[in-house]
DNA sequence: CAGCAAGATTAGCGTAGTCTAATGACCGTC
DNA sequence: GACGGTCATTAGACTACGCTAATCTTGCTG
């Protein structure tokens, strides 16, 4: 039925009561879900993240950028530094926590229980992140046995949004002969995890950096095999420094 | 990114479009999805359904659902009939079966998967139809193994958009005495549903109609035992009627 | 068959989100 | 310390949907 609102004293902005009366939850729009996450993806809690690399992260132009920050402003869920960048607030990193949440709940349901491929996951999740009410989401996490990490080593903040603290470098930051673990693997991309996969360069996996040349050409060992690639084939491969020590 | 797209020729809406992108195949906005399946719930495929009939069942004002109309007929999904009324054409229905399988396979998900109740898991299948993508949807069934009804008993139409024609009637068109076996159950109202539940009134199961007043009394036996409810409170159970002969 | 009421449509708005083109602000460099 | 380029914002449009209020149409019904 449509009601026939006369009255209705609008405190939070159409979309967000809106989406509130949906979900259990106060939910927001699909927008402001997204450029919630890609702020705190790009680490926007602890510094100023400039307009225009949030735009660009998330395809959008600049002047919808400007737009989108300008009403979350409003609403209080970021500030705007210097240079129009923007920081998130509280109760911004609250919500973008949870779009995070459900994003590696999903991806962890469509490998695990689904068993679609790792590598080609994400955006199916970028699409029913959204769409999850609190109560599909806290059943797929049941039906999994509360996972702590997603299919790509990502971890999965628990519902009080909590994330453990991990320290982790990029595999080209390793020194000549250095040993670690790979841990996390950039998502965005199905070909390139497809590569990596090819390569055996997965979460879990050890690896030693044999050479970094000067011109950005690494070479490397991971499950015995010995690997080559550009800085841009590596790129977005984390892992964990194995302490100096033992060669087994 | 965002394209400098400068040429682009519109063939199609830039809904449909963007829409089409994105999945697999043609998908539609989420508003139009929901047109083509009341419709084809409404049986606009056989017959031609009134614009306010529409307009309540879809919960919007008459104007609303007169502007759709008008864009699902530019885009030859229906055509218009007297007094404004909608037919589905063939691209029409075929659209909204895909929508109402889509439909159906959630919510047996939810139910076998997931495990939740299904006299409450339409609201979110509702939501979740407009995102599932061919290959997670293609995934689930495969999970479930091809479930050929939804937790409510209602078909669930194969890849091609094959439903098997039942001869079903409302509980209420039965004579007095008659038999028959429950099969299908009007899934919008949760309560209804928790209240069917409760009387054993679920797909599957044998009923027979003890009485029948003129004053809208329905009286019942179901799974051996007797039940009494108005007209409102069957409203929506469909059943198969049993060849008359053996008293088991 | 005139007239009325139900039902459909038009007119005019509003929100959400996006875009391009033009303009404004800043920062480092020479 | 003026200047040029990068980056952000403003200005103006557009699509997709909704809504209300006003107007049309039409099918009865007296
Ligand atoms: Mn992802
Ligand atoms: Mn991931
Ligand atoms: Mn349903
Ligand atoms: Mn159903």
């Amino acid at each position: 039925m449509f009601r026939p609102s006369r009255v209705a004293v609008p405190s939070r902005p159409p979309a967000v009561r809106a989406a509130a009366a949906r979900g259990r939850l106060a939910r927001l729009t699909r927008s402001r879900e997204d450029y919630l996450k890609v702020l705190f993806e790009l680490d926007a809690d602890t510094r100023a993240v400039a307009v225009g690399v949030l735009a660009r992260r998330l395809a959008v132009s600049p002047p919808s950028a400007t737009n989108m920050l300008a009403r979350l402003a409003r609403e209080r869920l970021l500030t705007r530094a210097a240079r129009g960048a923007a920081r998130l607030t509280a109760s911004g990193r609250r919500l973008a926590v949870e779009a995070v949440r459900r994003h590696r709940l999903l991806e962890t349901f469509l490998v695990r229980v689904l068993g679609l491929d790792w590598s080609d996951v994400h955006e199916d999740a970028e699409v029913l992140e959204h769409a999850v009410s609190d109560r599909v989401l806290a059943a797929l996490e049941r039906v999994m046995g509360h996972p702590g990490e997603d299919p790509h080593g990502h971890p999965i903040p628990d519902r009080l949004g909590r994330l453990p603290r991990r320290a982790l470098v990029p595999l080209a930051a390793l020194g000549a002969g250095e040993r670690a673990v790979v841990r996390e693997l950039e998502d965005r991309e199905p070909r390139r995890m497809a590569h990596w996969k090819r390569e055996g360069l997965v979460p879990g996996s050890a690896v030693r950096l044999l050479r970094a040349d000067a011109d950005g050409v690494f070479a490397f060992e991971v499950g015995g095999r010995r690997c080559v690639a550009g800085r841009e084939g590596i790129d977005g491969v984390l892992v964990e420094r194995r302490r100096a020590g033992g060669r087994p």
